[in-house]
DNA sequence: CAGTGGTCTAGACCACCCG
DNA sequence: GGGTGGTCTAGACCACTGC
């Protein structure tokens, strides 16, 4: 592991156990160099990381301070997948998996998804269930040139997890964008709606490796009542 | 100006007037080191800021790449006032207060604030107007020991303009909640909502300074069918 | 004034990509 | 092997904070 990433991880250790409390300040960017025995800007780099996660803020001339998340608690920002942020976050649910199929892109897919016309994709269409009730419809559509093999077994768990660490994907960056939108046949066949339910929460997402090649669209549609988004952002001084 | 913040703007003109085109690399850091005359180090930070920006994408061992930004075309995520957003994207609303007094936090506040009990606070709310028809309804909440002076004037402008140039706040981070919560009496008052229209996005902020103190709450209330959120976000390898 | 973080440098070595 | 970005260092100077 890298070094910057041991100090990241050590420091993040002690703020979320408590050893360093909100409120107070971390030691000081020369005291940390002693006491990892690394170079200046090495914690700093660290520092940088845990500033950008919203665990500390730094004030020149004072030092860093460990932030108090108050009642927004988890963030469920970013790019991490379904299985992650439960892991994350303690809930537990239930993955069932209602379509996976091959296809060729048509015109439609081609304008929404972004991929070539005619690409070979799998479709894959997903419920999760809380408490036994679906409340969050994914739709994922992924090149099959990257992904030869996608079973049901494999879409149970996280797909992420699988092109990651069994694929070797290096999965970069998305582009996200959050709506409210109409109920649709679909969600009225899957989602666990009530009768007075007109709207769902549609987040749709282009997802693309480090090569900057697209891979993945997907779009979930949440149940309104049960959607929750909690971000951390700092704000851009350049 | 610093250099790594010239560098990075020279870099950004270049890559949004088309310059360096979508799909092509920048010179590489050795390149750009001689060209502006810095250390590596030193473009590094610069490039490392573009890639949170996501203007473009570097890999190990080939370069640089200019993202191309597709369909989600400008980032309305991020810790970015009303008009600066409208600022960037071109588009012109009207703003118009609709309350604007000094109040003290009473304990429904409180719990929903974050501010102590008893602070005094400015309460402002504000329409925000898109073809004249009333589309976001939003409420501020902020302690008066930082703004001693706020007038309809200023909050009918850029409120943070005000903050930062004027009053010298060093506005940092927030922590951002998005919801969809029922139409309540308010946003049937001030919003132009459709007989149907049964829900809105709320967007619950806490604002905080680089001391880390809260400085800010906010409410924002949106129209279902005028709200959109784009977000660009990088996958957390640490 | 001493201590803090912010910027910047020159140089080293490594990991990755590709011809 | 030569070029790319990634990590890390030791050191310098600056800007800000608070006593």
């Amino acid at each position: 592991m890298k070094r910057y990433e041991e100090v990241y991880k050590d420091i993040e250790k002690k703020i979320l156990s408590g050893s360093f409390p909100a409120g107070s300040y971390l030691p000081s960017e020369n005291e940390l160099k002693e006491e990892f025995l690394v170079s200046r800007e090495t914690i700093r780099k660290a520092l940088n990381l845990l500033m950008n996660a919203g665990l500390i803020q730094k004030k020149q001339g004072k030092g860093s301070m460990v932030i108090e998340r108050k009642l927004l608690n988890f963030p469920v920002s970013g790019l991490t997948s379904y299985k992650e942020l439960q892991r994350q976050q303690g809930f537990t649910s239930k993955t069932k998996v209602v379509k996976l199929f091959k296809k060729k892109i048509n015109a439609l897919d081609a304008e929404r998804t972004g991929f070539p016309l005619d690409s070979e994709v799998w479709y894959l269409l997903r419920e999760r269930l809380i408490d036994g009730k679906s409340v969050v419809l994914d739709e994922d559509i992924l090149l099959t040139s990257f992904i030869p093999n996608l079973t049901v077994e494999i879409a149970e768990n996280s797909i992420y997890d699988y092109f990651e660490n069994e694929l070797g994907l290096e999965i970069a960056y998305a582009e996200k964008e959050i709506t409210i939108s109409s109920v649709n046949d679909e969600d009225k066949l899957y989602l666990a709606l009530s009768t007075n339910d007109i709207n769902v929460v549609s987040i749709k997402s282009r997802v693309y490796l480090s090569d900057s090649t697209l891979f993945q669209y997907t779009e979930s549609r949440h149940r309104v009542d049960k959607f929750r988004f909690v971000d951390f952002a700092r704000r851009n001084k350049i």
